[in-house]
DNA sequence: AATTCTCGCAACCGCCTTTAT
DNA sequence: GATAAAGGCGGTTGCGAGAAT
């Protein structure tokens, strides 16, 4: 396979960027702008490739970036939102102001994905079924129990038919009111970790509701029925297919928790069901949730004052979690 | 001190999608 | 509608720096 269109044409050269380079591709983007990525290497003088002018701009010059170490909050928003999008790189930088696809891309590669996988525990690649759920609970199988990289986003199955991974937090005390280390689930065998996922995940996950013959129902131990299906084109979860009594449960749970019954196109995600007990946060859905973006649903982030992931505020528990994230990774400073 | 190993990061590759003709 | 060009994205590679031996 020869190189991009663009990269053919002429000599281009490769490997790193000089001072000199950089410093061309930056004037040159500035006086005119990148309306065409593929003539910013005659503009600029560059005997490079529009692509990788681009590329260099997008990922390393660009003004807005932010340099340095992820945070903990941006690690703990990584680390969820990957367990929404799986390796939508783009799509999570998206959230991350001053950060880039590249940039989370290679801290997920080098700094979580290590983290979670020599454990083979890694729910932000799993996919879970409401029958692997069930199968699960009545028959107490543990094989089967979840499968690794299953993520939507890679399979290959139809646009409007992804299922969408309902899987907990990969950040436990992210969703639930968690209070083991983190990194002591990351310990768990793989089938101690299918086996104890059902007592570490779901069980927190109570209505306070003075009904509680609802909240004991076995269908409301799949309260979040991963029948939800995933657009990718417009990044929202659609169709959920939301058990009705306990979606009934929610709209009763005092006046705050505004979770419409009618959920079949604003349906949250198990974080966002999760989040409301364990952060103590209502959730407010909107009626049009069209603009509503998985972060904006992201309870325990938007509970905080600021809009941007570096402002947002977690309790105080969910901090001492992600604290122990990030002082496991090997370089990533902790900015609390 | 020299060598090997490990790790993080920048950049490239190739595929897919979008846009223009 | 078909084709080509360009843009965008995710996966992978290769290099350099630091750590370990």
């Amino acid at each position: 396979m020869g190189h991009h269109s663009c990269c053919s044409k002429q000599k281009v050269k490769r490997g790193l960027w000089s001072p000199e380079e950089d410093e061309k591709l930056i004037n040159c983007i500035t006086t005119y702008g990148h309306g065409c990525w593929s003539s910013v290497p005659q503009l600029a003088g560059l005997q490079r490739c529009g692509k990788s002018c681009r590329l260099r701009w997008t990922n390393y010059l660009r003004p807005d970036l932010k340099r340095g170490s992820f945070s903990p909050q941006e690690a703990a928003l990584i680390i969820e939102l990957h367990s929404i999008l799986g390796n939508k790189w783009a799509q999570i930088a998206k959230h991350l102001p001053g950060r880039t696809d590249n940039e989370v891309k290679n801290f997920w590669n080098s700094s979580i994905k290590k983290k979670l996988i020599p454990h083979e525990v890694n729910p932000a690649f799993a996919s879970f079924s409401s029958d692997h759920i069930h199968n699960s609970r009545s028959h107490g199988s543990e094989e089967g129990f979840f499968t690794l990289n299953t993520n939507p986003n890679l399979g290959s199955q139809p646009q409007d038919q992804l299922d969408l991974p309902i899987v907990p937090s990969p950040m436990p005390s992210l969703g639930l009111d968690y209070h083991d280390d983190f990194n002591n689930i990351l310990k768990l065998e793989q089938t101690s970790y299918a086996s104890n996922f059902v007592d570490h995940f779901l069980p927190p996950f109570q209505l306070p509701s003075n009904n509680s013959s609802s909240c004991e129902s076995s269908s409301w131990s799949l309260g979040y029925q991963p029948h939800c299906q995933y657009d990718p084109n417009v990044q929202q979860l659609q169709n959920f297919s939301f058990n009705e009594a306990a979606a009934a449960q929610y709209n009763n749970i005092g006046n705050e928790l505004m979770v419409p019954i009618s959920m079949a196109s604003s349906a949250p995600a198990a974080y966002e069901i999760i989040d409301s007990n364990a952060c103590g946060m209502p959730i407010l859905y909107p009626s049009d949730t069209q603009e509503l973006d998985s972060l904006a649903k992201l309870s325990c982030f938007t509970s905080g004052h600021g809009s941007h992931p570096q402002d947002l505020q977690f309790p105080s528990n969910q901090l001492e979690c992600i604290k122990a994230i990030m002082s496991s990774l090997p370089s990533s400073s902790s900015s609390l």
